[in-house]
DNA sequence: ACCTGAACACCGTTCAAGT
DNA sequence: ACCTGAACACCGTTCAAGT
């Protein structure tokens, strides 16, 4: 259990960005950063698979179940790892002239953030995000976007849109990438071929290959970037 | 393993779709369908956590390793759960004038299949989306989208656009409804408060409602499509 | 071809006990 | 306040064996 209880918290994901964090280092060899640490060392060697407590412990030279101290489940080990991921995000340069201009600057660096980490797009995409980090980040964009003129349900909407379409967009192009990517790819175009009476335009696609992904990317930014601008009208 | 043997497949997620299906129902008492179907009941009872190979064979009338002759993991298992909501996306009306109401039909048919299953958003966002269904609902996406004009590159950018725009939307709200719902909102908006000087944006933000998502999602499905138009001219 | 049954090597989580 | 150590009730997956 966590250190100042919590009233008996239901099980719910990004819960523990709510609760109080045990004084950093006071006298033990855990806190959260380091917990975060290897968690994230954990997860990019071997994905969400290859995270037990177990092995985490061991990494940090301690048992097991000493990590219930400073988490209250696996679950919140994941929170802790996405938003260190989000802690990656490059800092916003100046303002620039145009609004869209600092928006793009971000969805670009979270997308290079999250595809760093092919296991964080599907857990960004799965979780409330409410860690210091992911907040920090959010907070820019909502100044960016109320700059622009977005206010009130419209400049909700025109955020969380930023993010879904990155967050979606990165996790099926992690999911792709998983690692026979090639194969998996031309096994994939292969099988619409032979049902092409089925799928005609699909069939009818040329087998692109992963240097597609970033103009991919870039297309449908420009798309939700212009029809906002558009609604601002 | 699969009957076909299939030249040592890596562990792929969506690559059951590229194996041969065994005959349905030969003489046994499984197959592909009623795995799938029962799976998805689990999956609407308890999440991803409640699906395990004994409580699902369970239900079948069968034994857990009886499932390794129908599928080769339980990865296999969530794909043909996700496919299965895929199927229940409502058939599309005849094509209206204008292709971005036909889009727009798929996207909210989409939404709504999802929302149905909530564990089924965040596992469309991590794994590729191979089965016949998805597959047949992303054909006629395609479809619409080439009847407005797009082609080539921008063609695939703007389906993938409009697939991911959903599915990182109903993912993000699925996981805000989790459960405690209305409390969890509560205690987000009281943190933001209590960080203000972090925040100021976000902590100036009211407490919305349950009753904003249908809205959020329609202004950010207006901006998609007002660009997507936008780039045909 | 399809299902059984036993077994392997793990899990996350609890709780009382230590210091 | 923080970590240990034993224990509980599970897991997914394998493989040889049945029919």
């Amino acid at each position: 259990m966590s250190p100042k209880k919590a009233d008996s918290e239901p099980p719910m994901p990004g819960a523990i960005w709510l609760r109080s964090r045990p004084p950093a280092r006071a006298r033990g060899s855990l806190d959260r950063d380091a917990i975060a640490c290897a968690t994230v060392a954990l997860l990019d060697e071997g994905g969400p698979a290859a995270l037990s407590l177990r092995t985490l412990a061991g990494r940090l030279g301690v048992h097991a179940t000493s990590l219930y101290w400073h988490v209250a489940s696996r679950d919140d080990l994941l929170d802790l790892a996405v938003d260190a991921v989000f802690g990656e995000i490059a800092e916003p340069g100046p303002p620039a002239r145009d609004w869209s201009d600092d928006v793009a600057e971000f969805m670009r660096g979270l997308r290079q953030a999250l595809l760093r980490h092919p296991w964080s797009g599907a857990l960004a995409a799965s979780r409330p995000l409410l860690g210091p980090q992911a907040l920090e980040r959010s907070e820019l964009v909502y100044a960016s976007l109320q700059r622009a003129g977005f206010a009130g349900p419209a400049l909700t909407a025109a955020a969380a849109a930023v993010s879904n379409l990155v967050i979606g967009t990165v996790a099926a192009e992690s999911a792709w990438d998983h690692d026979g990517e090639t194969d998996a790819r031309r096994a994939m175009h292969h099988h619409l071929r032979a049902h092409a009476d089925r799928y005609p335009a699909l069939a009818a696609l040329p087998e692109s290959g992963a240097d597609g992904w970033p103009e991919q990317f870039e297309r449908a930014m420009d798309a939700l970037l212009r029809g906002l601008q558009a609604q601002l009208s």
